[in-house]
DNA sequence: TATGAATGAGAGTTCATTCAT
DNA sequence: TATGAATGAACTCTCATTCAT
């Protein structure tokens, strides 16, 4: 289930008349990562595909869409964790805390890409940082409205919510700051988000 | 105590042939906030501070040196609230309490410098990166001491400290992320730093 | 007689699988006429006829093939005329005015065609420069011998010839830098054709 | 009065710290004369002028940009003319004739300007392009007023005067096209532009 | 006939940096 | 202190062309 690369999945057939759209997003992540946005040239994102720079026009419009794409398969992401979560119809505590674990699972699993999320999607411009904004606030409506849930039922205390979720995502998103994704896990995984999610609810309770 | 441009606090007298070095440090904060450090050119900085392009040279050796003081300056703030905090000798706890309110009172108020501090400070290189990661190394492992003492203490519950921090921090340094300096503030700073420092506490309460 | 396209007049029985050649052609024309020679791309013309750009190359050798086959397709109309109304036997100035007329119809027709002849064959190079220069020599000296033979006879004022045909030629080349095609015609195309015969005739007089 | 670069006027003052600004504006002037507009590179400027390509960006903002000051030299040589002949309160056909022959002498002692004028004009876009031709709006304005006047005193027939104009117009601005700078002129400036003006006002007469 | 993928060169442009004045 | 002019490298992006399939 952990896959760091979201894109490599199709197999490869013979003939090798490869389509290597999956290999430059991979590529793009890794340098996006690494440099930052505005840091990378496509150069050293041709250098780690292996091709000409120009050549890699053949995959993307510009730098811009390139950056967007990799920020809508994020989108892809959480939203899939948000459905498949809200479909079991458990508690809003529940919900919230198995969302938190399988968010945050799957952060530990895609460091840059989630780094590459909440770090350089600002240097968007125009509609496509219009698209990217608006699948934030989708997140955070979604999460909102859990938590009110959660607050009517008395099971969190009398706090600010919106200042609640600032708190929750600020602690969240820390992820791609500190793991680091070639080491061994020590605490493993599930430890991580185990205990992540658990203070995340007591920091809320009543 | 706020103060949100720690350098154009001299006042200027009239006809003075003064000293630019702040505004330049402050037109560079803006600058880099917005644009990102790679992102940001030193045309833009000169052309916030009303200057030609080669005379920033005489306030700074180079991009880089210039970013550097930036996040000095930013080291001496928490440095220096640390400090004043610990003086008071406090329970470790309210010690806890109190230095994160400060801080974030200060990130409040310097959302800008904290920005660059958090998201631009892999920029540097070389001898410039080992002195902001020490930095970085200090100011964690401070905060892991007192939070050991508060554990032996049984003030809060058998969790994994480095963990504990990396939430801790993890939701204190994401102000930058939503807090918008020029907006009305409303919760209120102290309802903000309060309630912050609340849920912190509760999360790791045994 | 009017034909502003010469090349697409071939039927198209269905579900043929016909010969594109005449259609890559007038796409060329409608680009290299919009965006000029050197500021016109093979993609644009391969959107144009609605293929990949690679696949133009079934169709000529290399864009500068291609811009001279535009030009000899303008060649052959020209010389067909020249020839046409010679066989009628006229006197000079019978003649003259006869050409001039159906020079400027074809004109007329042909905006685009006439607009990259005249000011895209500087583009080439070598040999195929060579070819139109020499093209537009035997047009010129065609008009030469005709303005002599009518000289001879007193129809015109004792004037520089050469000279006088850059004038001719200058008044009636201009027509793709003013002439619309897609506007409804007022003046009539015979109106336009006649009021210029007639000034060039004219403006010749002893 | 011939004055073949219209920029290098201003005396070099000793200390040469230069301003190239002229220099690099008659580059563009041969560069974009011989290749085109599109076809033409600021490597080639750059080479012309002696300096790095990026260089030439302290003196214009855009390719673009540099065409268009190109183009309102121009436009402010037409209109000097224009004035000029004005004040001399003449007769409509007088004015006329004189106007065609200052007018001719300066595109004879200007074609690479005058060519790029009337060819390479529509490769600009947006505010710039407008700008431009409304300038070439007021130019055949003038004209047509003029004209207009002329044919009230039945100094020139009744004909279509825009066509006139067009005629006219036509002839005059093929003097690039034709005229090559480097060469002895046989026949003189004067003869040339007497022949074409005598030509102008003798297509127009009742 | 046509495609899809790549090449390699070069385009316009930006930028940190330098330095004589 | 500050300017004006230039550098040189790198950048994003475009393009004519090629070729196996």
């Amino acid at each position: 289930m952990p896959n760091s690369s979201n894109s490599t999945t199709t197999p490869r057939t013979k003939g090798e008349r490869r389509n290597r759209d999956a290999e430059v997003m991979d590529a793009a992540v890794r340098i996006f990562y690494e440099k930052g946005y505005s840091g990378a040239s496509l150069q050293d994102v041709a250098n780690e595909v292996g091709v000409l720079k120009g050549s890699l026009y053949y995959y993307f419009d510009s730098k811009e869409d390139l950056l967007l794409r990799i920020m809508k398969e994020s989108h892809v992401q959480s939203e899939t964790i948000f459905e498949k979560v809200s479909a079991k119809g458990l508690d809003p505590l529940d919900e919230l805390d198995e969302i938190l674990q399988e968010l945050m699972q799957w952060y530990l699993d895609n460091v840059e890409r989630v780094a590459i999320y909440f770090n350089e999607g600002r240097r968007l411009t125009g509609e496509r940082l219009e698209e990217v904004e608006a699948a934030g606030r989708r997140f955070e409506q979604h999460l909102y409205t859990l938590l009110a849930r959660a607050k009517k039922d008395g099971a969190i205390g009398d706090i600010d919510l919106r200042l609640c979720i600032r708190f929750i995502l600020g602690a969240l998103n820390s992820v791609p700051t500190w793991h680091k994704p070639s080491k061994q896990r020590r605490p493993s995984d599930k430890a991580i988000t185990r205990q992540f999610a658990e203070m995340t609810i007591k920091s809320m309770s009543p």
